[in-house]
DNA sequence: CCTACCGATCGGTAGG
DNA sequence: CCTACCGATCGGTAGG
């Protein structure tokens, strides 16, 4: 065999699953999604997917955890590098917006479809959701307390940059004029310039 | 009757309706919320609310038309206003975060519930929605032009801020630490510190 | 993995 | 605005 899947572990039945479902739930919405319309776009009947899951909501618990997992294997290395902050928070974005494009449908069923979750994952996702987040916020913390930044309010600035990111797969498209690289660079500029102190230099600030 | 009620346009059951689905919507989604859900929650039995709807979507349309105007209502006169460039994308960031916090609910199921209008609609209120963000994109472009702003990508810029802004439901709190008020300052400063030209005096920006 | 089925619920209507 | 109902579809299971 020479040419290989193009996806990543499509080879087991219960990936192929996963992957299908993923990409109808990021389309049309976890409950606008049936059982069924997910086994006819792999040719099964609707029953049969019972032989590989467990229930419906078990896919959909999949698909976030294992985005979740992915979102803080990317950006938790960079977060917390010896680095500066400012190149820090840089990098993250860069991490952060790839794993938003690369995992695109992953990533909108994530934000899209989490409140569909019943209650012990529901709350759990929320809370790695969190603790995510708050990497986030320390670095902006942390570019304050090292006087990189000026000072504001840090979980605001972070969730402003976070929603931002987050939106992404909403209007992408890879046939796009702007590639990832680009976007995240944009996004990273824009941020950093509203952090960054004004006047670094401490002279000519004086308006 | 000495107590008025708390809503806007209560007094009649169509408006009631609009709004009880709009609470329902915003929180469940539109596919997990039921006729009957909404009729329960008014005391009704379930097919009398077709007494006063024609159909579930329609009512979706409702919420979503409804606030589509009132962002334009809100945003486009100080778009279209004859101040400078960095006054008016600062003064439109209020008005739509205005918008946004005043009608939650209604915000919340238009970003996340359009894509269950049917087709006719559905084409129209991204026509709409695009309208109204050229109004975003052209005051930033208006700003490079006039110098004001660093050029840059203005659509990605216009995007960037907006999608920030309509992630504002999904975390606003009205007993949260931070007011509207606050909010839109942040998020203006944060946005036009991104855009404006760094050493604007042209002394002490050569490092 | 299929056929055939389960009870529950869906949006919507008739007829008052 | 209610009672009673419609056909369609839902997630999930039995038994092979």
């Amino acid at each position: 065999m020479v040419i290989q899947s193009a996806e990543t572990h499509t080879h087991t039945r219960k990936e192929q699953i996963y992957e299908t479902a993923s990409a109808l739930f990021s389309v049309n919405g976890y409950r606008a999604t049936s059982v069924r319309d997910i086994a006819s776009a792999l040719h099964l009947q609707g029953g049969s997917l019972y032989a590989h899951i467990t229930s419906k909501e078990q896919v959909l618990w999949e698909i976030i955890s294992r985005v979740a997992e992915s979102f803080d294997n990317a950006v938790r290395p960079v977060a917390t590098a010896a680095s500066a902050p400012t190149d820090r928070l840089r990098a993250m974005v860069h991490a952060h917006i790839n794993v938003v494009i690369r995992h695109s449908s992953h990533a909108t069923v994530f934000f899209q479809d989490w409140r569909h979750l019943n209650e012990p994952r529901r709350v759990e996702v929320l809370a790695l959701r969190d603790r995510y987040e708050a990497l986030f916020r320390q670095v902006i913390a942390d570019g304050m307390a090292a006087g990189e930044f000026a000072e504001r309010d840090a979980p605001l600035a972070a969730t402003y940059l976070l929603t931002a990111m987050n939106a992404i797969p909403g209007w992408y498209s890879p046939d796009g004029a702007r590639s990832a690289h680009e976007i995240a660079d944009d996004y990273a500029d824009l941020m950093l310039a509203g952090l960054i102190r004004t006047g670094a230099t401490e002279k000519g600030s004086t308006t």
